[in-house]
DNA sequence: TCCGCTTTTTGATTTAAGTCAAAAGAAAGA
DNA sequence: TCTTTCTTTTGACTTAAATCAAAAAGCGGA
């Protein structure tokens, strides 16, 4: 999904207002594995999900992956945190198959939510929005059951759950990949 | 906390943009155990509290309240995405001590949205803390044993702690209210 | 195509936390 | 103050899911 049409679904911009707030983004080709944001270093961009995939995750005491969240094609990611406070992120960010993402530097976004009233909407309503996604993930791993929270995984994301590999989300769902994998196959 | 100083934190609005602001919201002192939003109905307010404790559930599938979300004092709350949606609210809103609440309609809000370019601002700041607190919480339940999310819980919400009963929190990190007095015990 | 590496599956065993039931303690109301 | 009701604690037992270990399947590169 391209950017300009996402953002129009939310704001109704002015093509000049678009083309002002597309040219403030650079658009790149990543390739499968690699990682956007480290853990400790600072998140100097804001991300678009043009093509592909990608999640951040984080390493446990026990030095254990823990998937956060996935972003599929049509969803801003960054490591949240880090890119607003600048600060060290908590979280590592890696593309999960080859990608086509457009990003943004907290300079150039403050810069337009300055300039644009309907910008700053715009950021408002992404945020609302995602967090209203979080809220659900945290109900759908409360109280659930494992084969309920992998039910749950099935209808937020139909399409990530069979691109990414089983211990990945796994690990988002709260989970072994054994007890996963067990499930699946009763599924069948 | 009041409202004007909470705003004043986040977003530097003018004596009279914040006297325009705070003249949209509607104060009433509200009592233990009143609920202000119900399950299945529209949630028409954005609350502050100023004083007081709250939390919002919901009834799982064996009629069970989980509690989503503790609101304390200085703290913005709703049925979020029932009152952006105006959809019928998943959630129960319910006061848990005897509180001061300020209030305002979705109409009242979008007016100041409109009006005012920094009031937009504020609502995507607040969207975006919000965002972080919630990402949070999902890492303390996720893969976390039982006493770590307790631990979690104290360092969260260390006054919330002991002023809701027990079987609250239990419910609000996910487990049963036996497992979390066990572990109340241990600490000691 | 074959080899080596990664991912997934399967089985056996352990364990953390849930459930059920009842007692103890605290708070609220008459 | 004495009931009554709500909340928390305790004990015994069960269970879902974790862990450990190893086999099977799938994949990518030479």
């Amino acid at each position: 999904m391209k950017l300009a049409e996402f953002l129009h679904t939310l704001v109704d911009f002015s093509e000049e207002e678009l083309e002002d707030i597309l040219s403030h983004f650079e658009r790149k080709e990543v390739s499968k594995n690699e990682i956007l944001v480290e853990q400790g270093k600072i998140c100097r961009n804001l991300y678009f999900v043009e093509k592909g995939i990608a999640r951040n995750y984080y390493l446990n005491s026990d030095g254990k992956e823990i998937t956060q969240l996935f972003f599929g094609e049509g969803r801003f990611m960054s490591s949240l945190e880090s890119f607003f406070q600048e600060s060290p992120s908590t979280y590592y960010l890696e593309i999960l198959e080859d990608s086509v993402i457009l990003s943004i530097t907290k300079e150039q976004l403050d810069l337009l939510f300055d300039r644009y009233h309907k910008m700053e909407r715009l950021g408002r309503l992404l945020a609302t929005e995602m967090l209203t996604k979080v809220v659900h993930k945290i109900n759908a791993i409360q109280f659930q059951s494992a084969r309920e929270r992998y039910d749950f995984m099935l209808s937020e994301y139909p399409d990530i759950t069979y691109r990414v590999p089983l211990g990945l989300i796994a690990s988002y769902l709260g989970m072994s990949q054994e007890t996963l994998s067990r499930i699946r196959k009763k599924k069948l």
